[in-house]
DNA sequence: GAGGCAGTTCAAAAATTCTTGAACTAAGAG
DNA sequence: CTCTTAGTTCAAGAATTTTTGAACTGCCTC
């Protein structure tokens, strides 16, 4: 994945919508929801869902199939999986500055080190 | 770090300059960078950099540090493992279902299984 | 093939984000 | 105190993204 494809799946999921809907997605399987269910779900109405779920698609997270009337959409994990791997080789400095992925450090923005986040 | 916060996170870093910026920070260690010398390298006027270091700060990606005349600005690598932590959590179903962050499986956008991405 | 359900596409409006340039604050040098 | 360097803030405009509603396509049932 280069610059281009992450800053793709980033933009794809900083939105409150679609981030509701791909984790939705992620604890479907394999097998996906279909459109309806989604939309149900989520509150969200149709056009909207489909303009969403397209940028999703766009962004290679999601991918969609038919089965009769209904489209089934489920998560691409392995999109979510190079975006990860791309952060992770260039959110360490080449030297593996910071903590590995699986320790997880963490807090939240405004308060992760107590310092300028808000400031 | 919740929802909310991630997609501070994720919006922060879906923008060419600002992903730009932060790689760069990240490959200069806790020291980091006076914000002249990142706008020079990467061809940013001041007032558009200053802008944008704000939005990776108010995420709590980045750091700022006066030493005299200077504003230097560093990565922040606690916030930047956090998102990480927060995307394989929520990548994964809690069953796993994704190969592990450490196994890059990957592509890109557009075809990463010559599915439906453009389609 | 008429009717209807499932979902998409399209165009216009609303909201948000990015860019620019001018005016401003902070800190050191003379 | 005045000047200069370093960088920020602000307001306006440009560009992009999100939302809405109406019209459309695909597929099943009768």
């Amino acid at each position: 994945m280069d610059q281009k494809c992450a800053i793709a799946a980033l933009g794809a999921l900083a939105q409150e919508t679609r981030l509701a809907l791909f984790r939705l997605l992620v604890t479907c399987g394999p097998t996906g929801l279909p459109a309806g269910t989604i939309g149900e779900r989520l509150g969200v109405p149709p056009s909207l869902l489909s303009f969403h779920l397209a940028q999703l698609a766009h962004a290679g997270l999601v991918t969609q199939r038919r089965s009769s009337r209904q489209l089934f959409y489920s998560a691409e994990y392995g999109a979510m999986n190079a975006l990860l791997t791309y952060l992770t080789e260039n959110c360490c400095g080449r030297d593996a500055v910071c903590a590995p992925v699986c320790n997880p450090a963490a807090c939240c923005c405004t308060d992760a080190t107590g310092k300028t986040a808000a400031a």
